[in-house]
DNA sequence: ATATAATATTGTAATCATTACAAATTTACA
DNA sequence: TGTAAATTTGTAATGATTACAATATTATAT
């Protein structure tokens, strides 16, 4: 996919594809790091000297809203970004910090939802040791 | 359970059970409402004036510490602490915030954990609309 | 093309949950 | 009982996130 390719995506979902947003967006889509808003920021700073932290905020919220992105709140003390929208788990090594996917199959969790409860999203967590750090 | 059965399973974990500690375990025991750091205090309070929030952040870690309590991350702006240590999902409204439990098969998840990954707890989150704010 | 209104960026300041720290208190143990 | 270790507690610091307002950019109508 390339950055106009990314662009008709954010306006099809109703937002401006801004250099900001499209330069958010690319770097979720290119590093699968689950990177914090800082680390979005000291990773594009160079790049885009004029950016602010406040942007990098902003632009994420604004592909939140358009549901391009979501934030994953495994860690408390830091929000983690996804530019994979979909349904599917994460790990984190409490050695190293990092963040990985695992495939969710379909429907494997709707058994479990309470009676009466409507569910909008879904995250399942795992916190452990990865390969490299056990 | 009553007061010196929890003071016991404190000792049994190896935690001193001071009134601070019991009361704060006994208040997660009792209300089953996820509360935050803040809410305990507030809730303690009254019956307790001498408490600090400090002494609260410093209580749940140390029943945390000792298994005995454990936190949802379910929310990025606050921590909900949970007197049940055992595997089980969390349900959370996004109207009315309110977490709900529900149970959680053994051995469900077991397929999902990805190679070389050592699993030291899982978290299963729902986030929707609750049958009351529906 | 231009003017005007709406939207987005950005720096600074405020917020607020959490943590650090040190003094005072309590407890365990010799 | 005395002394060392652990705990509580109030205040101050931290740090991620948000609020806000001024500036800049973009879309739309004329």
């Amino acid at each position: 996919m390339n950055l106009s390719d990314q662009a008709r995506r954010l306006q099809e979902r109703g937002i401006r594809p801004t250099p900001q947003r499209l330069a958010v967006y690319d770097y979720l889509l290119t590093h699968r790091t689950h990177p914090t808003a800082d680390a979005i920021f000291e990773a594009l700073s160079p790049q885009y000297p004029s950016f602010s932290r406040t942007t990098i905020y902003n632009s994420v919220k604004a592909l939140m809203d358009a549901g391009l992105v979501r934030v994953v709140t495994i860690d408390p003390s830091e929000q983690h970004f996804d530019g994979d929208p979909l349904d599917h788990g994460h790990c984190r090594c409490e050695q190293c910090g990092r963040l990985f996917d695992f495939e969710m199959p379909d429907g494997l969790l709707a058994p479990l939802i309470p009676e009466g409860f409507t569910v909008n999203r879904q995250d399942i967590f795992f916190s452990g040791l990865c390969q490299d750090c056990r």
